[in-house]
DNA sequence: ATCTAAGCGAGACGGTACGTCACGTCTTGGG
DNA sequence: CCCAAGACGTGACGTACCGTCTCGCTTAGAT
């Protein structure tokens, strides 16, 4: 119940779309380590220190404009098979990451300074929104019998959510469809030939 | 014929090395973000120019320093089981990337140049190199029937490192021993309850 | 029809008093050049647009708190000779100007815009008010006929305050009361040997 | 004879006068205020930096810019009367600060830290130039039998310049020859009615 | 035993962007 | 309609590094 008294001129609503429309537009036109603060202020016809006001630095501007790009989560359709429900999500994820503002992303992730809000935030919102869902999904395959999870959930999800990520930062084989396939293929059967 | 002749003075090892130690240094204390070009010089008392000559930048210097810095991989001694070797492989592989250095890798990693033939170096040298001792461990575990896999190798190598990349990306969860039995175990067995 | 009728709140005594507060205050500490319109409206808790309202800048606003701060001119004592009390007024003068503000009043005078109405009257008030009075003995001593002048009296009153002024500025040499009288003494008997 | 060994690459005499040029031309067009580091890097084709490496701030530069700007000081010719060589060399000095140049020079005097290097250096060779001369020439008057000094010789030279410098910063009265000689008659004569 | 080309340290160069400060104006809600 | 608070666009500040370019000095193979 300690609301704060807002005093003087509010901030302008107007001021902060217009950062974050430059932002996005510069990311695409030129990457994240191209966007300056000094280019974003010059196009969104905005003060730096507005900016300041808002943002710590360029990075965490750059976070903020790509957490307002990411597609809104299209409500996941839920069929008979959790584990086809799971395939179609990793897909889904892919589709998501395999594009200029996920490959963004992913190296925006590893470039913030571990320990701010903005990172913490950031990955919440990029990387793990799909993981709720994730989540959700896996414990309907674990209550429906489909699957049997004897460790952290969250060591299964990151089996699931790592290869994706890993192939973005190497780039050493391409980031298919087919891809999400086999991860879901080898997580469910194993390798093993003891059966 | 084609030799080229070497004439005037030869490029000196010792400021190379000065160079090194110094990116070493500087990476220790304030991370890959604040080595600058200037700050090697200045102290491993060399001139910009003579860093210019070996690198390009600024992170590729650091690449190097960190290439430099990987610890020399020891020689992986075989026993019975190719799965429990996988898992003695991938204990290691968290050994060595849960320290400050492996973390500084993984963002570099992330931050290059994406076509750079730094980055493939780097990429192979400090990633990649304990995916061939990976492979070597899977295909010895085909050959040995302990374990069949119909889709391409990579896939499931990716299944194996991805997520110790992810975890040092996030930093949502530790990245612990277990985690590498857990993945171990997980890729093996699988989750299906069909069997 | 033709009176204003005084609409709405009416402009507060405790602001204007409390902005040439602060700003004396901020004179003291760090000198005319770090009066900054911020920092006084911080320091007499009003709001910005108050000064404004009240001054064009910061160093108009300097201007006015310099001119509240001269001391009053003490009566003048009129003794028998009118030499004896030009010597008196300049020594006085001097004391007046010896001092941080006076030489920031000196400093103001040549750094304001040269036709502002607030200049005419910073130079009326603090520098041409001893003049008045140092024009009153000159024209007591040539109504006395110990003074003869055959030119315009304001050139003698530039002899007399001219060189204060100098070494206020130049700080070649240390502006003592000595050099009243040596002022003074050159003037009335000028360095001719002819006599 | 400690030489002091040029390491490095040497400074470009080429950049500190387009520099110096900037300066004067800004000087010239806008005034001291408006001489800003951005608009004289920016006009020169120079780097701000270098412009730093020269000078610590805009007052400084302004100085050296207007130091370089004043006429050279034409050989004095000496008469048979010091008295008259006196009154043509006030005369001079009027026309010399009766200028925009001269008014920005008492100005820089006025504005400058008190204590810095470049303040000093600044008065010397501005102010205090014409100084020598004028010393030189009471010396000779001196010598001559012309002229009686019973003190410093410094209070005398400020008696000279000062109301030059007084006139010019509080403009209350214009800066013409005649009060070259008016000066000049006062302190020779006096005011005295004694005589 | 020179000559000469390349590497060396140092450090100045033209730039770009930084993050900050203060400007003078504008916009709130409250008195 | 004034007040305090404080956000706004603007513009300059002084600094940090960038990557390049001289300097004068090694250094060592070719002459």
């Amino acid at each position: 119940m300690a609301e704060t008294k807002k005093r003087g001129r509010p901030r302008s609503a107007k001021a902060e779309a217009a950062i974050l429309k430059a932002a996005r537009e510069l990311l695409d036109e030129a990457g994240p380590a191209r966007l300056t603060i000094e280019a974003v202020a010059t196009r969104a016809r905005v003060g730096k220190p507005t900016i300041y006001r808002y943002w710590a630095n360029a990075r965490e501007l750059a976070m903020a404009a790509l957490m307002a790009r990411m597609p809104e989560r299209a409500g996941m359709k839920t069929s008979q098979s959790a584990i086809a429900d799971l395939r179609t999500h990793v897909r889904g994820l892919i589709a998501r990451f395999a594009t200029t503002r996920g490959r963004q992303s992913a190296l925006m992730l590893a470039t913030a300074e571990r320990d701010s809000e903005m990172f913490k935030a950031f990955r919440n919102q990029v990387v793990m929104t799909g993981r709720e869902e994730g989540r959700a999904i896996l414990l309907r395959a674990i209550a429906a019998g489909e699957v049997n999870v004897d460790m952290p959930l969250e060591t299964l999800l990151d089996l699931v959510y790592g290869p994706i990520f890993f192939r973005l930062l190497t780039v050493h084989a391409p980031l298919t469809q087919d891809f999400a396939d086999e991860i879901v293929a080898t997580l469910v059967e194993g390798v093993s030939t003891r059966a």
